[in-house]
DNA sequence: CTGATTGCAAAAATTTTGCAAGCCT
DNA sequence: AGGCTTGCAAAATTTTTGCAATCAG
């Protein structure tokens, strides 16, 4: 996972380094959604002398050469997803729970706007947002 | 279309100020992507006196009661959309140029993932990430 | 009236940048 | 060796918050 992407970004001409390695680490090790402090944390774990700005700009890197994406996860602040393939969720509006699935259905639609548009299509993100069964019930019994 | 917002928010017990009837008025204008930032701005040819701490708290309200939504438009900052109906569009990852498109394929997926997760489902959110038609050329030129 | 809401300004949090030192290739 | 990268710390930007005054209902 992380190699892939070590693999894309020496190929693409930037240097491996020790911070950069220990913040692809990061990223490939859960697969999911970290925001730039979290990352900072868990890289220094790795690479105690690894700094903010390495992080910011390691993480804008990745989003440029689209490896990464940010992602809204109803909390504040920015939070990042690995690209991989498509990414899906579901987000409850209430209490913020996020539900991931599979099911991708988008492949064809994917082909069908990459002709008609003439888009290279490398991948997608979709969220659906709503109430998780929990909240539901919470909203109706305090109506 | 703000008027339906404005009619929520009255609905949930908000009360109907002059600066959130700007705020929302702005969002509904133009029915695309705004950055706080920008809100603020317009919002303040409507109503000069509009603060930003109230533009925040208004987006804020507006997101938890699901009626916008932060999207990732590349630029920096966050950008907030009207929930209306889902929202798609394609990404350059390149030059960061933005197509929307309204295809939308996904209501039996809501409507499976609906039943299968007991999810009540408000809206959505898909984004493509790629290269425009522009982009692949001059990536390929300079190859 | 009465309490929700506002603007202001200060505080907090997040992100960016300049620069000399250090490291990958 | 050469120049991309880094860490640091300061600067810029964005977002949040306390509080007295104001306003909607």
């Amino acid at each position: 996972m992380s190699e892939q992407m070590a693999k894309r970004l020496q190929e693409a001409g930037y240097r491996l380094t020790a911070p950069r390695l220990a913040v692809l680490q990061v990223l490939g090790m859960k697969g999911e959604d970290l925001s730039p402090a979290e990352v900072l944390k868990r890289g220094r774990v790795i690479y105690p002398d690894l700094s903010r700005a390495t992080v910011y700009r390691t993480l804008e890197l990745l989003t440029e050469m689209g490896m990464l994406r940010p992602v809204y996860l109803g909390e504040r602040g920015s939070h990042l997803a690995c690209v991989a393939e498509g990414h899906h969720h579901l987000l409850c509006l209430d209490c913020g729970r996020t539900i991931h699935f599979d099911d991708c259905v988008l492949s064809e639609l994917e082909h069908t706007l990459a002709q008609r548009l003439g888009f290279q299509i490398k991948s997608h993100l979709l969220e659906f947002y709503g109430l998780c069964e929990h909240c539901q019930r919470d909203k109706a019994s305090s109506t």
